[in-house]
DNA sequence: CGTGATAAG
DNA sequence: CTTAACACG
């Protein structure tokens, strides 16, 4: 089963890109999109029917802001996930924040996790959704269920995960507060795949801000991930960076599992 | 002596689109431009070096708003023109729409003259315009001086002088107060100097709306205009519309003076 | 429909 | 630097 997660930033603008040949090309199983930025009705007709032959479409578009961050998720129609819109919190789900995925014993939670804004204004509100979501897969665990919890997190867990660490410790995605609650998520049981099977390998990211060349240059983060339950890795095939796919400001990362 | 008026809809933009180009070929002498949209400074500075060094260059942005309307006017160097921002009226003067210029006993008034709006929620501003600026040229009249009045004045002003008169009698531009309102310049004792040497040519219009191919139609409105004193006119020489030239939504209309 | 300002990232 | 909403035309 192949999983992936990319942030599209603007669906309608990654679909002027090439999304539909890469979509094809890449024939994910599960699929999370953040920064959708559209109602799903705003997205091309011939797209949507194309997708929704194959895929159930979980379209989660913020409400509280027209154009703003969403997520969705779609899943091959023959594996039967049954998807939920939201943690159950209004104020991360009138975001259109994380959708819940679920299969058997399977939690897919996946989706945009708060950025800390210009001038930390929203760190406050990130370090909440994070004790939250925590909890939430806690307590998934505890009913019983694996997790993969994936998308764009907004944060780079160690200084191993951006070009430039030292410059970056007061910005928004590498405050010693994000680093400190990304480990809510390893507490709750969860593990990075990609850095478990990768422990030193520098230079792998999935963002670069969009100023400056910096993708050329590959000045960039490592913030889109995915952590899967500690009983999941040994189902773990591969974990992957796309870093060749454009379209986006993050290029898409994938988990494959037996 | 040659004379231009041109709403550029974004001096920036219009830079983009071969201006530059256009000014070399066109050689005006004087040259009124509306909806600038910019500060000079925000300007390209090699373009800003390249006019310097040729015109007098008068820039009149709004300061009421950034990025709206504004106007300008330059004129060759050696011609000697004496610029003046404004009609000494805030309201007008906050949105740089009128600058005055003169040379002997000619006044060169031009600018961008207010749009009535959806809804004509700007109609009793644009008929106070009106009254104003009627009455400042009659009083250059009465002080002995020869006015040419010229610019995007935002109104059609008989039915030959835009493609859908009938669809059109109560829109900004074709209603019968704006059309009323323009008889006061005539009144004030100017001439529209394009009708007046083409009584019953249909077709010349100066703007487009961008929607749905009009220009490629010719489905347009004579809304830039000339108007000379009656003085002025054995003195001219031509009167055009520059339709072939790109880059707005309006086109340059020129007036050639003996 | 296009230009430019703005918010957000 | 880029996406998208918005104001204005």
């Amino acid at each position: 089963m192949k999983l992936y997660s990319w942030n599209v930033n603007g669906f309608r603008s990654v679909l002027k890109k090439g999304f539909m040949d890469w979509l094809e090309a890449a024939e994910p199983d599960v699929l999370s999109l953040q920064e959708i930025r559209c109602e799903w009705e705003e997205a091309d007709l011939g797209v949507r029917r194309q997708i929704e032959s194959a895929y159930d479409v979980c379209w989660f578009p913020a409400t509280s802001k027209k154009g703003y961050a969403g997520s969705a998720t779609l899943s091959r129609k023959e594996l039967g996930f049954t998807h939920a819109k939201g943690m159950g919190i209004e104020a991360y789900d009138a975001e259109g924040r994380m959708i819940v995925s679920t299969k058997g014993d399977l939690a897919f939670i996946a989706g945009y996790f708060p950025n800390a804004s210009q001038g930390l204004v929203r760190l406050p509100f990130k370090r909440q959704f994070a004790r939250d979501l925590a909890a939430f897969v806690g307590a998934r665990h505890r009913a019983g269920q694996k997790v993969i919890l994936t998308g764009d997190m907004n944060v780079a867990p160690e200084e191993i995960d951006l070009a430039r660490p030292k410059d970056n410790v007061k910005n928004p995605g590498f405050t010693p507060e994000e680093r400190e609650d990304f480990k809510l998520y390893l507490e709750a049981g969860l593990v990075d795949v990609l850095r478990d099977r990768n422990p030193d390998v520098a230079g792998l990211y999935t963002w670069w801000t969009a100023r400056g060349g910096a993708r050329e240059r590959n000045v960039g983060w490592r913030i889109d991930l995915f952590l899967a339950s500690r009983s999941l890795m040994d189902r773990v095939k591969d974990a992957r960076i796309h870093a060749d796919v454009l379209g986006s400001d993050h290029c898409p990362i994938s988990l494959e599992l037996a």
